[in-house]
DNA sequence: CATTGATACAACCATACGGTTGTATAACTG
DNA sequence: CAGTTATACAACCGTATGGTTGTATCAATG
């Protein structure tokens, strides 16, 4: 699954928000309702739904419904999405490494 | 070392800006001063500055002074610190599943 | 089918954000 | 030390964000 720019720009800007990751670990479970979620912040139940709804546009959770409820749950491929990006720049850096270590014997290999 | 929520929020806010990735991306190989990243994106000098400003409150980047330029790097502990976070949801992932697991075989567990 | 419970959505407010321009400071260079 | 280069910072502007309250929809229940 390949992302585009700005839908990073969605999944990070979800994620900078201390209220939007608790909902994110708590829907692991996939048990809550958006009011029972609403219940553990010191906040009305509409900011809470606001904050599962731009989760739910970056694709860090989905919402089911169950009942009268809509459980929240979150979707592990966007968190996965996002760490892999982070990966991928960790990547860059390993490669940056490598090429001044060969860089420094290089005088080793060309003048063996 | 251990992240506090306010640090996640400015972390994972500066990623969530297309020109800021970028400019970490390029910072890994910290080669350029910021009138050099700032050539590279269609944008004030001023605006780039406030970039990697918030950047480096965000702990992705430092600044070293370099003859009369200021040349940026990424700082690789705080991608990790980063990475660590979403790791940590995987494995509440995993463990949920665990746990779902443990549930349905509780059965062939207590009954054998 | 009227009521209750759970969610959705619009309007509004204060503050933060991404960009601009302009001015000031620091460090090399002649 | 005068001039140039690279960076810093303040002031400003339009728009997005995080919160509020109020009203509307939708599903289960008596």
């Amino acid at each position: 699954m390949q992302m585009t720019a700005p839908e990073f720009d969605l999944m990070f800007g979800a994620l900078a928000d201390h209220t939007r990751r608790d909902i994110v670990r708590r829907a692991i479970d996939a048990e809550e309702g958006i009011a029972e979620l609403a219940g553990h912040y010191p906040m009305s139940f509409a900011a809470v739904q606001k904050h599962v709804a731009i989760l739910e546009r970056a694709g860090l959770v989905t919402k089911q419904r169950i009942g009268r409820r809509k459980v929240v749950r979150t979707n592990l491929e966007g968190l996965r999405a996002a760490r892999r990006l982070l990966d991928r720049y960790e990547e860059l850096w390993r490669g940056r490494i490598d090429r001044m270590t060969e860089l420094v014997s290089e005088g080793k290999e060309t003048h063996p």
